[in-house]
DNA sequence: TAGAGTTACGAAAACGTTTTCGTGTTAAAA
DNA sequence: TTTTAACACGAAAACGTTTTCGTAACTCTA
């Protein structure tokens, strides 16, 4: 095994002091043309690089900013993923990505590994856990020292850094329209409970939508999933559920969920009842995801755009590290939803 | 904005030297009671964490693995990451996650930009670009550097290292053999190209069910899938090629996909013919993943168990960085796929 | 030929730790 | 009273860099 290679090796090798070998690979005109090239030859030969690590001790800052996501297997968090990385590499930033799995706990590890040292920032979205519990201490710990933040998605207001969201209530708002649009007017809401702030907005969103078109509210059309460790458990919860409203309300022909997981049950029931989708049925839901682009048919969403909210996230991120202002204002972002039409509508 | 509180500060604190104060912290009976209680105290409450950095600039190690997949997206992936996590933060090891997102060259600067002393060792999955150029060097630059690699489920021969593979012949074997057990015969294969190398054992597992029970290749029952950057190309072509082999062959009476995208363009195709699942036609797919967990009907599946192969890969890497022994031979690790029944068959 | 300027390099501090090896003081043993 | 041991702590090196500040040896200029 080849130790690898250091300005210490290059420089007994050469016999002359590190501080030349380091500044010949940096191509200083404090060190003679010729050393210079004979240094950089070598280091090429032996294919020097630096050391992370001692650069980052060196220069208190990594060059490396943190993401955590609540749960990888959400296509819109590998999106953010994408976006955050685009952006990062761009400007010279690694990325490196944690996910407590929607734990407080984990979460609370994560950051803190993380933040002895190893990054110079996080992005993040807020565990479900956490959002239940109102613990937000280690974010605002975090920050106090120093290491900045940038909330997506799942933000709070009791946090006060910058923000990337998604306009919740304005997507949900122009799903309900769009199955207006279509002559629906019986829809069926899925959502989560209230703790959950997408969850809320969204359901915001739709009966902004109800009484602008003047129809009233209808208790019995709103599910609210309740969270369960089991997604099995939830799963068929929801189904006899959305089962129920049927039979109670069989004049149905929408169904509007906060996510696609919930369009998926509905879907299931809906076939299970023989009911055509669309002609009897619509379907449309937030998270524009694999499974709303696979099922059949396909899903009508409304895209979020999670590229484009990592983006805006790591840019908020570097723009504050590197201004270096311990006042730099917070601000937040709001990137648009659209509607992704497919067959359900 | 507070700063991070350091040895120093604390020694400057009370007077004492650095090394003091870090025996104190460790408890060490080298120092008097009354100073260790004294310096605990004081670091808990100012809540003195030691700086990662130095640490594994000391002890040139970083206690951190770093997991490369190819693509996040694929709920397979992220198992193996949950699985890795688990072993890792039992045996004290940090986890960071890079996504080369199937590129070659971005698995390459993933991978010297941790290696550069960032992380301990690697576990990583070959991206479908590296396969189809057959271009290695990065990975036995790596462990040429005295780091370590532990592949798993896409991997080669051509690398000398940890591995931890499905017995993927095994899993389509027996995949073909429960659609048998259905009295299924004509099953139409979709799978990858051959560089694929899950592809290719899945494929053999295919043709050896089918000479067991003596039944004749029939290679127009086989579908191999072009790769193609743009995913909805892929697919569409994918269903016309399903659809002709359809017309062609109107007795099919069962699917094997290698894949659950596969099956998903499958069950869009027979839902198209009005054909009746499982009734007229099986389904089922290697990827025990969200789309088969949610689509109508639901798929059946052969399950590669992630979380096992993540915790493997995690045992073995583990193993490895701590025997400390240069010469510690390697091992493949395979685990076993197993099938999960579901409404397609 | 003295002074100034340039060239080419080295010494040393710094980043935050850990750890080995002293060493001065006090207490116990001979 | 001298020797020895225990105790409590500090100095310094090391990990791999970068960077500031010197400085010796030349080369000009006047």
């Amino acid at each position: 095994m080849k130790q690898k290679i250091t300005l210490k090796k290059i420089a007994q090798e050469f016999n002359v002091s590190i501080s030349t070998v380091s500044k010949a690979l940096k191509d200083s005109h404090e060190i003679g043309q010729e050393t210079r090239d004979r240094i950089q030859a070598f280091a090429k030969f032996y294919n020097y690089r630096p050391n992370n690590i001692a650069l980052s001790l060196k220069h208190r800052k990594t060059k490396t900013i943190g993401v955590i996501i609540p749960e990888v297997v959400h296509y819109f968090f590998a999106l953010i993923i994408e976006g955050v990385e685009q952006i990062a590499s761009q400007r010279g930033y690694n990325v490196v990505v944690a996910l407590p799995n929607e734990s407080l706990e984990k979460e609370i590890i994560n950051m803190e590994t993380l933040a002895d040292g190893l990054i110079d920032g996080f992005i993040l979205s807020l565990s479900k856990e956490t959002l239940r519990m109102q613990d937000y201490h280690h974010i605002n710990e975090a920050m106090g020292l120093g290491m900045p933040v940038v909330l997506f998605d799942r933000t709070v207001p009791e946090i006060a850094c910058d923000k990337v969201v998604v306009d919740d209530t304005q997507g949900a708002y122009n799903a309900v329209m769009h199955l207006f649009e279509r002559d629906r007017k019986n829809i069926l809401l899925l959502t989560t409970e209230d703790y959950i702030s997408v969850g809320r907005l969204r359901t915001q969103g739709y009966f902004q939508a109800l009484q602008e078109k003047g129809i009233p509210l209808n208790n019995d059309l709103i599910i609210k999933v309740v969270d369960h460790e089991n997604s099995d458990i939830i799963m068929s919860q929801l189904e006899a559920d959305i089962l129920k409203a049927f039979e109670q309300h069989p004049n149905i022909d929408a169904i509007f969920a906060v996510n696609e997981i919930y369009a998926a049950a509905a879907l299931r029931v809906v076939r299970k009842l023989e009911l055509k989708v669309p002609e009897q049925v619509s379907i449309i839901c937030f998270t524009d995801g694999l499974i709303s682009k696979y099922s059949s048919p396909t899903l009508s969403t409304v895209s979020q755009h999670g590229e484009e909210i990592g983006k805006q996230a790591a840019h908020l991120l570097i723009d504050r590290l590197e201004s270096g202002d311990e006042n730099h204002p917070v601000s937040t972002s709001v990137v648009p939803c659209s509607i992704v039409q497919r067959e359900s509508t």
